[in-house]
DNA sequence: TTATTAATTAACCGAAAGGTTAAATGAGAT
DNA sequence: ATCTCATTTAACCTTTCGGTTAATTAATAA
């Protein structure tokens, strides 16, 4: 997987794990703490908690037996980032107009709704 | 993997897959148009994009004997909507504030008042 | 009809994901 | 020393993932 960006995205596929992180987002917490919640065994959790560690998400501390949890955020930015740069495919009223444009751009001329189709030597562009 | 959120952030884990989303960012394009960029077989993309279109983040429509692909942003938003929650953890100063008052949570500073160390039944909140 | 081109489906494979239980480790508390 | 609690590691299992090649379907062209 190696790049980052495929660890964060990861990491964030799961459920399990982002609820963790919510509850991360309130202070750091032992293991045994983030489990409660979850019907789940507590390997389970820890390899969890491997897994979101290994993509930079949380950072686990020591105070005595307990291995409290702390979120780190920097690769949610990095996320964030990547997906800003389609936020003009969401933007509401560009979402429209750029529905309407890619219309146009895979039916060039033609009756506006069409469906009749015509063969043609190449594919839309 | 049920949830949407879940199986659009699987779907961003893999950078093919972000790749043919940044290609089809600038229109939409043919199955073998967005395999040509990729040392990999036909087969694999059209997997891929089965993985795009089960998240919803493409369609794909018919032109004669194309499939042409195009980007559908609303699983992006809704992810970024997610991760919006966390950006008071990544914004700068905010940040290392929190880190310290994190490190108060989890090692109480020297008591003002005794307390004199001793044993601690409950870990750091 | 036959051939060509575009794309998907089928069948298979090895590796990784996500879970389990049982055993091991670490740090106090007694 | 020993007990107990918190957590991790080991070993295992099943399912999903990401890729392959070979065969199939769909549409057009000759």
């Amino acid at each position: 997987m190696a790049d980052r960006l495929s660890s964060t995205f990861s990491a964030l596929a799961d459920p399990t794990r982002r609820a963790i992180l919510a509850r991360l987002s309130s202070g750091a917490r032992s293991v045994t703490d983030l489990a409660e919640p979850h019907d789940m065994s507590l390997p389970a959790i820890s390899k969890h908690l491997g897994v979101l560690e290994r993509s930079g998400l949380i950072v686990r501390g020591r105070d005595a037996q307990w291995r409290p949890c702390r979120l780190r955020a920097q690769p949610l930015k990095e996320a964030v980032d990547w997906l800003e740069g389609y936020r003009r495919f969401w933007e509401e009223s560009l979402d429209r107009l750029d529905d309407y444009l890619r219309e146009l751009q895979a039916r060039p001329p033609a009756p506006a709704k069409d469906q009749g189709r015509r063969p043609r030597k190449r594919p839309a562009r």
